[in-house]
DNA sequence: TTGCAGTTGTGATTTCAGACACAGAGCAAA
DNA sequence: TTTGCTCTGTGTCTGAAATCACAACTGCAA
C-alpha cells in the first residue's frame, strides 16, 4: 500500500505540501500498474481517489446508451484524473482507460479532499486544472461543430501536436485512427482516408510510433475550411 | 455606475461576503440592460469582469472560422457568466450573448480576484461552478456522439426540462430551434422536423413560449435508441 | 515460424441529414 | 391595417459519410 514519498514529490500538485505531510500520505498512497485496454476508472461511481499518472497514457471516454464511444480527452504523465468528481462529490461521469501500460498513483479522495481544505495553494493547482479541462472541453465541442471530417481530423492533429526542442513538430505516441475517431465523431474508415490524403500530400509522416508534422499551416488551413484537400 | 448593494446580495456568489465590502463592490459595479440579440462578452477578450445575471437569458457561442455557430450553454437568471476568463486570467474562448431582453450586473475582475484570494469561500462557489460546468460540457459532449439528429433533440429536450412544483415536467421559456440546432449541430429544419414528430406524437406540446413535456420517459426512449419514431 | 490479435487500407452500397428555396404564422411597431 | 420582422413548416435534391465486408499488414508471443 505505501508507496516512496520521492514519487509523489514529483507532481506540481504536491510542490507546496510540507514534507512530513507528503510522507503521510504516501503512506495511503497506492502505486498501480496497468497493461493497454484496462478501464482504470469507471462511470458512475463515487470517487474515492485522485490518480496521478507517471508514465504511460490514458484517455477519458464516455459511452452513449446506445454503445457507441465518446474520447473525452487524453491525460499524459504528470497530468491527475479523478479531480472532478473528488473535488464536487458527485459520482464520477466517464471511464478512464489506458491507452498503453501504465503507471499511476492513486491517493484516497478523503486525504485529497482534506489538503484542499488546509492548503490553499492545493486547491488553486487543483482549481486551474478544471479551468484548462473546461477550456479543453469547449475547444474540443467547437472542433465538433466543424461540418467536414477533413476539417475535424486536421483540428484534432492540430491539438496533439506538440514543439520538440528541436522545433520539430511531432505528435509522440500517435493514437491510433480509432482513438482519433472517437475523439471526433467519426468512423475509423474516415479517418483512416483522411489520414492517406494527408500522407500522400506529405503533410504528415508516420515514423514509427510517433507522427510527424511535416505542413502544420497546411492543417491549418484545411481546419479552418479554406483549403479543399 | 453604482449599484444598489441590495442587487449584490441577490446572488448565492456573494453570501459569504461582509456587508461592507458588498458595500464597496457595489460602488464599482454596473448595472447593464440589453435588448434581445446582443454580444455581451466578447470573444479572445481579456476578462474584465464578471456578469451576473438578474432576469431574460444569456446563451454562450462560438463561430468556428467557417461562420458556424456552436452553442455551448445557457445562463440563467442567478447564475454568473464570464468566470473562466477571470479565474485563469486567459482571453475569454466564447461569445455571450442575449437570447431575451436581459438585465445583468458587471463587477470588475481585479474585484472578484481579490475577493477570491480573501474569502475562499467565494472561491468554493465558483469552483463548483467551474466543476458544474465541466460537467455540462462533458454531457453536451456525450450527446454530441448520438448518431441521429432525432435522439440529439430529445436528450437535449430533456437536459433543459424542469419539474414544476406542480409535478409537471415543463421547459419555461423555450429555446427557438435555431438555438437548440446550434447545441446540437443539427440544421433548424431538422430541429422543425423532428418537433414536428414528437408533437403529433403528443410527447410535447408548445403553451406560448413554455413547452410542455407530457412524456419524458417517451423521450428517454428515442433518447437511449431504443425508439424508432 | 507460425499463429494470432489488433491495426490499417479499400471498395461497394445505402441512407439520411444538409442545402436550398419558399410559404405560412405570429407578433410588434408604425 | 399595413408593413416588416423573426420564427416555423415543408418539399426536393444531392452529396458525403456511415455501414458492411473483407484484405493486407504489423508486431508480439507461443
Amino acid at each position: 500500500m505505501p508507496v516512496d514519498p520521492l514519487l509523489l514529490r514529483q507532481f506540481g500538485l504536491f510542490k507546496p505540501v510540507p514534507v512530513e505531510i507528503i510522507r503521510q500520505l504516501s503512506q495511503h498512497a497506492q502505486l498501480v500498474e496497468v497493461p493497454r485496454r484496462k478501464v482504470v476508472m469507471e462511470k458512475n461511481q463515487h470517487a474515492h481517489s485522485l490518480g496521478l499518472l507517471l508514465d504511460g497514457r490514458l484517455q477519458g471516454v464516455d459511452m452513449t446508451l446506445d454503445g457507441r464511444e465518446a474520447g473525452l480527452y487524453f491525460v499524459d504523465p504528470g497530468d491527475f484524473f479523478g479531480e472532478l468528481a473528488v473535488v464536487d462529490q458527485l459520482p464520477t461521469h466517464e471511464f478512464v482507460i489506458s491507452l498503453a501500460p501504465s503507471r499511476f498513483v492513486t491517493v484516497p479522495a478523503a486525504l485529497i479532499l482534506q489538503l484542499l481544505n488546509e492548503v490553499p495553494q492545493v486547491a488553486a493547482i487543483v482549481n486551474a486544472r478544471l479551468a484548462q479541462r473546461l477550456r479543453e472541453a469547449l475547444v474540443q465541442r467547437t472542433l465538433l461543430t466543424m461540418s467536414s471530417p477533413l476539417q475535424r481530423v486536421c483540428a484534432q492533429l492540430i491539438q496533439l501536436t506538440i514543439k520538440t526542442p528541436d522545433g520539430d513538430q511531432v505528435i509522440a505516441l500517435a493514437p491510433t485512427h480509432q482513438e482519433i475517431a472517437i475523439m471526433i465523431n467519426v468512423t475509423r474508415e474516415t479517418v483512416t482516408r483522411v489520414f492517406q490524403k494527408l500522407q500522400t500530400h506529405g503533410v504528415i509522416i508516420r515514423n514509427g510510433n510517433a507522427l510527424e508534422i511535416k505542413n502544420l499551416q497546411y492543417l491549418s488551413h484545411v481546419a479552418s475550411g479554406e483549403q479543399e484537400e
